[in-house]
DNA sequence: CGTAATATTGACTCACTTCAATCAACGTGG
DNA sequence: CCACGTTGATTGAAGTGAGTCAATATTACG
């Protein structure tokens, strides 16, 4: 049971790395605990100093937001099952920002101590775990783009397409579509525009049957939505594995 | 002389962790080369797997640009002497951005494949670059709120704030200010407006005293900036060194 | 000294915001 | 089973920060 949920983090970790029996009973040996959040509980909170574990999502979805001086919100990651929420915190002291369950949430919470020591001692662990954290480094550099050179339409768009593929290229993705409990305020937040905008924006976007819902992405017409958003996923480095196995 | 240049390195390293004799001999042995740039000629090129070398700072200042598929520029992030140009590729292989010289650039060069064991294995090293990598990050995310959701005149004095920080915390600041020879075009691309319209906002901070140049920063006022630019250092982590050595 | 890069200006437009209602869906308690 | 409060979605009217276009200064520099 526990250990089915470990087999998730060394699955995961495959996909970038090959792993030796060695670095997966490693694995298997991290003490962790198994935890839920409910939809709106605070995983981590701004000013924080880091928790005891750091948490790898099961089921579920998170986002990251920071609040401005002046008291306006952006919400600047989404989070899926596969991701670890908080490599962040796994060598920094505090947090600068929240992270907050959307839906109900599974995680394993594994001891922070024991993944940095992991991390530092089994290189293959480490080569997969810096993908993960450059690749995090990278969508981050695509949403400054995104919020800062397209207009709302395409901001929209190319946020769907970029949970659209990073959802399937985790392998959670049911034909008939992703179900993404955003808020349409949850939604603006995220690109940086206002409620009222995302409304008026996402009728037009519906009756070009470019969306149906945002809280249900259905795979319509993924095509024009890429077309539409400038889409590139290049950038979510997917293919990446380490094949620079130069080790 | 190109130890002179590791040490630089070396210092940068403990800046974050405490090096060890042997982590200290097992930079300096590096095989290395030191280069240079001009201004406007490319360090790293889209679509471009990995160079041999990992850059470090020596002198002078890059930035790391994106295009859009309709041919915008955004500007998303700007490195200093004592900055990797390239955690990004260390273990990634293919670039998804262009990093450019804004002035002559002196750096050193880093074999690549000897940068990544040495990170894999000397762990107070991987220590201390996962702290910049976690840094950088979480530039990035404030790069995000700035762009989404601060007008123009917060958006360019945080932007004058962190710079300030940067190179304050970094040591190369000297009291008359810092040459920062950025374009009213490279300010536009790097703060998500026009050129026309920055043009107009630094000449009312001009105006009231905000600002004097946007080619040459000068300590005018760097509280008024920063209140302003509603900046809090925090999330640059400036203080932090692995204190937690919980290890 | 000429030419290109950078900075500045003016007039006009527009995408997005603001403010303020209203509507719809849904769970809850009586 | 219905009144009611709450949350999320929608609408309308009016305002504005920033963009666009196009011209002109100014500076840097070979």
């Amino acid at each position: 049971m526990f250990d089915s949920a470990l087999e998730l983090v060394v699955r995961k970790l495959e996909t970038r790395v090959g792993l030796s029996p060695d670095d997966r009973q490693a694995i298997f040996a991290l003490p962790h605990v198994l935890r839920t959040y409910s939809a709106t509980d605070y995983v981590i909170r701004d000013g924080e100093p880091p928790r005891q574990h750091c948490d790898f999502i099961l089921d579920g979805i998170a986002f990251r937001q920071k609040m401005t001086v002046d008291g306006s919100r952006q919400i600047v990651s989404i989070h899926f099952s596969g991701d670890f929420i908080d490599l962040q915190h796994l060598f920094l002291n505090t947090a600068d920002h929240n992270v907050e369950a959307l839906t109900s949430l599974k995680v394993i919470g594994i001891e922070r101590t024991a993944l940095q020591q992991l991390v530092l001692q089994f290189p293959a662990v480490a080569r997969a775990m810096w993908i993960e954290a450059l690749v995090d480094s990278s969508i981050y550099r695509e949403w400054v783009v995104n919020v800062a050179r397209r207009d709302a339409r395409a901001r929209i768009a190319h946020l769907v397409c970029e949970i659209w593929s990073r959802v399937k290229a985790a392998g959670f993705l049911n034909p008939q579509g992703l179900k993404l409990p955003l808020t349409q305020v949850q939604l603006a937040d995220a690109v940086g525009l206002t409620t009222v905008h995302v409304n008026r924006v996402l009728q037009s976007m519906r009756s070009e049957r470019l969306i149906k819902d945002q809280r249900h992405v259905e795979p319509l017409n993924m095509a024009a939505l890429a077309e539409a958003g400038g889409f590139d996923p290049r950038y979510l480095h997917l293919e990446q594995t380490s094949s620079a196995n130069a080790s």
